[in-house]
DNA sequence: GTTCTCCAGGCAACCGGTTTCCTAAGTTTC
DNA sequence: GAAACTTAGGAAACCGGTTGCCTGGAGAAC
């Protein structure tokens, strides 16, 4: 059937005027050359006239003419696609991962699988499976999570890149926050307003995040000869939990003049807590969250200075790490990727006259444990 | 070269005992057999002994066989694979959206690839492209808002569904919440625990959800023969709006009893200023949400009684509409999901005898008035 | 005018599967 | 024992591109 010339359809991306998407002999018919020719002409190579290039291109476009990527899979054998695997749900900390693997990817011309494996390792080894038998250039794990985790398997004959999540086999390459340094600048950053007497409220013990956070504020306070204000509050993840720690904290005596917290949303509950009996932000205490989550920092009152992980930029250099790796360029071992801190009123510092810092933390501590109890 | 049946290495995924993937070719050498007939043997076609059909799946096991999907596209025209394009940026409402899409379609052995637009119409037209030259057997398009939107394309080649944003031509097939019967299931109970006078805070007027769920309040109310308090507030989604919002209804008299807010976020919001006026939540006003984004309602004190838009459920059955399309029956259209009204304190039925919930409204009231100015 | 050179473009193999068609056996039947 | 029928399995076309090789014709050199 020679192509209906007649019903001209430009525009229309991956039909053209035919029925069905456009292949190239339907492009080499109506430029009137061989199969051969039009993917020459279309691709730059072998030595055509000038004219006849511009015949196939015409009828190309004429076509909307878009080359089957499974044949061109086919004979190069690559596929230009990468598989992403969240190994628990896809959540808040997975779409700036995702976000920024994708741009780079993107940018490289790469599509991305995405496969959810849900905590459940049978949906992950299904999903490892459908990635290899797609013929993946490569994947890129990611997780909840920032402990390290098994190999996804052993011996793949695509590259994987970890992301957030690493893997315990130190010879694969995985990129993580640098959670400790997190820690220290939030620490810094206490100390370099003068704060002596620093609390740590953090998620639970068992909790990977937690306990490296929670070290690293007591190995830097001792770097400068200081002790956390009693021992760091273990509980979880949960605004509750920071409005409790509060009331412990005020019960112990209330002696300190800022909290770390190792998350925002704890820090938004300590924030509350302090509030409500009284005790100013910052200027009685300073706080300082974990993740810089937009929603809760900028809600919080005041708005929250926070560490951010720049979870967007990590999902970047693991997918260059990844890129990298298929280009045979493989870069094994754990990549750390700085944390930022990132500057708001909880730790602003305080400009009014007429009340010096000292005299108002007297006041509102009476205040504090009145209520209180 | 004969396929090395020495070292074997059963178990690695995709590698097999060679040093790249094992192709049917392979396979049908270590059996002895031609590739036609060891197609037939791994698929159940043809005739063959039984004997003939264990030996060739034992060698497929023994090299880690998996058919190179890129060829199984070439000759079937199928690729099982379906994008997600998210026109606008991936975030809080994209989230269960995927994973309900990715749930369905993973059960229909499709895998999906990920495009997020992020709100620019020349990166949707690249993807669109993409997807298009990848073969995708359909296209799931979703979004951060519920408007309708311009058709991503004309007369494209495969099945399009609209998830949680819906085309503007309505013979696309769209699936959108029913974000009106959300909005009169959150009066309903307002009204079936006794309140009259409810007021309504939200998002901006320009935005779609927030008129549309502010009119349908209004309608609702009509039907009972009331008003709303005042009149709907329009302002920005946000926590801060939802306390300088509670601020003008207090400042307007205060005569309300509940409060439907056109978000979590403001819902909580308003919490917060209510208790900081002394009004007690649900006794003296009744709150109910909308979107029952846990962190928000769990976290709010008290926790809130919301409208969830059950997009996980909307995306699975965005997924469900698509692969019925792909399978030749499509059903174009808008169709609506429903929402679900989540009860928790913020509208429970308070038991607390001694203090009848008028004489409690009329002491608070006094207060807020002293404290509020 | 003949031979050489060069170039434009066609032909066909190939990637890795599936499927149709066909043939060489073995089995049954009379 | 020969003809008809069954059956196992091989050969080859095909999907849609890319690419190496080859050839026909035009122009140049002699």
């Amino acid at each position: 059937m020679p192509p209906r010339k007649t019903k001209e359809n430009v525009g229309t991306p991956g039909r053209g005027t035919l029925g069905r998407p456009a292949t190239i002999s339907d492009v080499a018919r109506l430029a009137g050359v061989s199969v051969g020719t039009a993917s020459k002409a279309l691709n730059g190579r072998g030595s055509l006239r000038e004219e006849t290039r511009r015949r196939v291109r015409s009828a190309a476009d004429e076509l909307g003419f878009q080359p089957n990527s499974a044949a061109l899979t086919l004979n190069s054998g690559r596929t230009y696609t990468v598989g992403m695997i969240t190994t628990d749900t896809i959540g808040r900390f997975s779409i700036p991962l995702m976000t920024g693997a994708e741009d780079s990817l993107g940018a490289g011309r790469m599509s991305v699988f995405l496969c959810d494996a849900r905590d459940d390792p049978i949906r992950e080894q299904y999903y490892l499976r459908t990635l290899l038998s797609r013929r993946v250039d490569g994947i890129i794990v990611t997780g909840r999570r920032t402990q390290a985790r098994a190999p996804i398997g052993v011996d793949l004959p695509v590259p994987v890149v970890y992301a957030f999540i690493s893997s315990t086999d130190p010879n694969d390459c995985s990129v993580v926050p640098d959670e400790v340094g997190g820690a220290r600048k939030a620490v810094d950053h206490l100390l370099a307003l003068g704060r002596r007497r620093i609390a740590h409220v953090t998620g639970p013990e068992h909790h990977h995040s937690a306990a490296v956070r929670a070290s690293a504020t007591v190995e830097r306070l001792a770097e400068s000869g200081l002790d956390l204000v009693g021992a760091a509050l273990f509980g979880e993840w949960s605004e509750a939990w920071g409005r409790q720690a509060t009331g412990i904290l005020l019960g112990a005596g209330g002696e300190f003049d800022a909290v770390f917290c190792g998350s925002d949303q704890i820090a938004r509950g300590v924030a509350d807590a302090l509030r409500a009996v009284g005790r100013r932000v910052p200027d009685d205490v300073a706080l300082v969250g974990f993740d810089n989550w937009d929603v809760m920092a900028l809600a919080c009152q005041p708005p929250l200075t926070s560490i951010d992980m720049e979870l967007e930029g990590l999902g970047r250099t693991a997918a260059d790490l990844l890129l990298a790796a298929i280009n045979g360029e493989p870069a094994p071992g754990r990549h750390i990727s700085p944390c930022r801190l990132v500057l708001r009123e909880s730790t602003a510092v305080s400009v009014r006259p007429g009340s010096t810092r000292v005299e108002r933390l007297a006041a509102s501590d009476a205040e504090s444990r009145r209520i209180h109890r």
